[in-house]
DNA sequence: CGGCAATTGTTGTCGTCAACAACAATCTTC
DNA sequence: GAAGATTGTTGTTGACGACAACAATTGCCG
């Protein structure tokens, strides 16, 4: 809706002096309601909770999943091509494989082409160790369809795939 | 499609020895494709910095807005009241509302009824600065529709709902 | 060829944000 | 009235994005 001149009057909501509010859950959301970024923050953090509660046993966090995978799918990989892909910053990701390095999952090995530049390859144990992730993932986004449905999940990926 | 077995061979991609890949655009992200979180947690990065953009002339960001909004929708109410409604730890809108009030936007008035809790209102320079904050929310919420597109974003909102 | 700009990985800083823990003041409950 | 819960506050930790600076190396151009 969005009224479009934005309705300036706060409509009070019966002045009924402090907080004299019983269950919490029906405090108005006003203008909040009908804001895109506002539902996608709140499904992002729902989702990232799950994932990380999800894959805690392996103890592995959305970002550390993303760049297994792209780095699995793809090897010899550079950092700056990683992180590009990624949207991730070079800085950023130095930490994220100095982890995953000393958790035997990623190796650097230095390009002889071009020396500047490290050739991202997962170790064979970070294939095997990949597998388990992509099940544990799988299951996560079992429960986003128990969450939201099914056909409202493909939608939705449908409606952001020029994100990906 | 999202392959239901999760294809646990990474199909390799053609072995192209070290990085021989042109326009780093075309790197697989091979299993991220399919992932909901992933894909969410781009859009609500593109969400945030443009909504960041549009109402950076005013220096507002999004929890803030929440913020504001919340309050100007149901004055007096508690901190805590806040905080639970919008999901923000209480510890992290004591800092908030440090920032608003010093702004002259909001005041916190002690509570006879509770005299642990404080009301929150916003100031008179608040209210008329809230209609100015929506003003440019509405803006930025037409650009998120030429991003999806108008039918899109409404879908998007009636999925989402459930994470008001 | 030689020098200069650009790239790559790295380190460091700063600010945002979520998750906790601890605390004093105050309320609630028994 | 005492014990336990709640509210606001302060502080710490860790993940994360944005920058800036740097050495090593590459690429380009005169």
């Amino acid at each position: 809706m969005t009224t479009t001149t934005t309705r300036t009057a706060p409509r009070k909501r019966a002045a009924n002096g402090a907080g004299r509010r019983d269950s919490a859950d029906e405090i108005g959301l006003d203008a909040l309601v009908g804001h895109a970024g506002y539902a996608v923050r709140r499904f992002q953090i729902w989702i990232f909770q799950d994932f990380i509660k999800t894959l805690g046993q392996v103890d592995i966090r959305p970002t550390q999943y993303s760049v297994l995978t792209v780095i699995g799918a793809n090897p010899g990989l550079s950092q700056m091509a990683v992180a590009k892909r990624l949207g991730i910053e070079r800085a950023r990701l130095v930490h994220l494989l100095d982890g995953l390095e000393q958790r035997k999952l990623v190796k650097r090995i230095k390009s002889k082409a071009d020396r500047r530049s490290h050739a991202l390859h997962l170790t064979v144990q970070g294939e095997t160790a990949l597998a388990k992730f992509k099940r544990l993932a799988a299951e996560h986004e079992r429960h986003v369809e128990d969450k939201i449905g099914k056909a409202n999940r493909e939608r939705l990926l449908q409606i952001l795939a020029g994100f990906t």
